[in-house]
DNA sequence: TGTAAACTCTATACTTAGTATAGAGTCAAG
DNA sequence: CTTGACTCTATACTAAGTATAGAGTTTACA
């Protein structure tokens, strides 16, 4: 299978999938003579393994741990579940967050109406003088 | 004022400020004889505002069109109203998204006890078997 | 006055998870 | 034989900074 029908295969682009290569999710295949990458089932697989974990929004790093894991049946399991575990504790944290955030920018936003100038816009004012009350989160997700 | 103390006075790194001069968030400075930037305090609020935005953690984009609006007294302040209620509104919906992204993964927690080993883990298992069920959310807040 | 520490300057590389190109080579159909 | 579709590598770009190198400047102190 060339890199073009595993893109149609599994959703992904041919970039995508030439990236997780260099990022060693996925094994270098072998080549044709001219130097196309020819992919087995096996690799079709490991893409759509590494697509749900992306729709888990587990990052690159994450994936690495849990394809490591997985390599080997007869270890623990247990940096699986502990990847899970925390990337759920990451999710609430940032959800906790986005609601302070929230609440934050709705409060500003009730100081003005519509059609004022922006003299006596009062979310211009807010955001002048509200000082040091947040900090950016560092924690994207 | 040099750059380290207005570093101090806001909080800022020296990097970012020159980062934001960069982006044209900041004016140019005054420069003295030997090429510091010298600050006044003109520059001093207009950092703490644009610290302000960051902790909304409205971008760089967002920002400039805010205070470029700012910068015209007799204007409507509907632009600023305008991306206050979009940035609202993002936030909403990655709220939403990682509402949704937490259950997932806390079903497929739920897959696996402690102290199993790798070819019975339920949630590996639950990993292979899922598919095309979400997609990765490109709205990253 | 000499010098060492502390400060500042520019330019560059790095981070994430891809996306988007350029320019070259390869394959299949007509 | 040529055209279009495919593939290859390498490079630059995204956001919002952070972190360095290597050079020059200022300040404090002996």
């Amino acid at each position: 299978m060339k890199i073009g029908q595993l893109a149609d295969k599994t959703g992904l682009s041919i970039q995508t999938i030439r990236f997780y290569e260099r990022k060693a999710l996925l094994a270098a295949p072998e080549r044709t003579q001219s130097n196309y990458r020819r992919y087995s089932e096996e690799a079709l697989k490991q893409l759509l393994f590494i697509k749900q974990c992306r729709a888990l929004d587990m990052t690159i790093e994450e994936i690495s741990l849990v394809l490591e894991t997985r390599a080997k049946p007869d270890n623990s399991c247990e940096t699986v579940n502990a990847t899970i575990d925390k990337h759920i504790d990451d999710i609430e944290q940032r959800i906790t967050e986005l609601n302070a955030l929230r609440q934050s920018l709705v409060t500003i936003r009730s100081a003005c109406t519509d059609n004022k100038k922006v003299k006596e816009c009062g979310v211009l004012h807010q955001l002048e003088s509200i000082a040091e009350t947040r900090t950016t989160p560092k924690n994207i997700i």
